[in-house]
DNA sequence: TTATAATAAATCGCTTGCGATATAAATAAA
DNA sequence: TTTATTTATATCGCAAGCGATTTATTATAA
């Protein structure tokens, strides 16, 4: 009836869709890693910058240490990562990839972007395409967070 | 390191925030009106056509029932929809708007655009770099979707 | 008809994401 | 210094998502 109240003209909708198939796709690549993909998300961090407190973890990926303090105890349960309290500042932990963590960038490395790749390629967007969707998305980013 | 596994190159790390950040904008709108925003999906699926079996809802949303049953439980205890069992399948579940769950789209209506505007308004994006947005979002959407 | 396969929902177990709150340590104010 | 405030993590509870399995019903094959 309304057209601003229909699944087809939001916009929302179609990032949470596409977000969705996108993980989703990234699943089976990452399941063979023995990760999860928010999982991935922290290993990117950590492979860009080791020995990071979980506050800098959480800003870099723009979520709340409640979701990302559970995800790195799961992670240290899988031995990806270790924590160990701040020597400076004692209310900090400070992550640190263990080996196991970083030899899997390795891995990453050899199998993600293929894959991804692989399920990706019958999209008619272009480079460029993409390049602008990432910026349209940068905008809508910024515009939100606070 | 590697180009490719830096979050900032990251189509996925974009959608997954944006995703998260729109609805974390929809969240005290939607709040206010007393549902969430997976409830939203289906209120406007069921807006559009209502009594629908659980099966149409969770492919119009391109959801599994084993994510839309729970959410419809939830939903019938807060009187948002009422479910009965198919006449001529009986395996089906025809899901349907009550009183109050047809009332919501009119508050919907008068709360949700205006919101979101406001929200969105410093964003740089125009009309036509939505409709580009929403046409580079249905590409992969389309493309990922088995 | 009877047996088998397909389909529609539901259930189970687990990881996320997040609002709200708690705890501990560091910093600022009195 | 003592007190109050801020900051860094952690904990709790709940709603989603989703892979895997189960149950009931329908459709198909033998």
């Amino acid at each position: 009836m309304y057209a601003e109240l229909q699944l087809d003209n939001q916009i929302c909708f179609r990032l949470y869709t596409a977000a969705r198939l996108v993980t989703q796709a990234y699943t089976p690549i990452l399941t063979a890693l023995g990760i999860t993909y928010s999982q991935y998300l922290v290993l990117m961090v950590l492979w860009e910058k080791d020995n990071q407190p979980v506050n800098d973890i959480a800003h870099r990926l723009l979520l709340e240490t409640n979701t990302v303090t559970p995800l790195l105890q799961r992670m240290e349960k899988l031995g990806l990562v270790s924590r160990k309290k701040g020597e400076q500042d004692k209310r900090q932990q400070i992550v640190s990839l263990t080996q196991k963590g970083k030899q899997l960038e390795e891995e990453a490395y050899a199998k993600i972007p293929a894959g991804m790749g692989d399920q990706l390629s019958p999209c008619p967007l272009k480079l460029d395409d993409y390049q602008r969707l990432a910026h349209e998305l940068d905008d809508i980013i910024e515009t939100l967070r606070k």
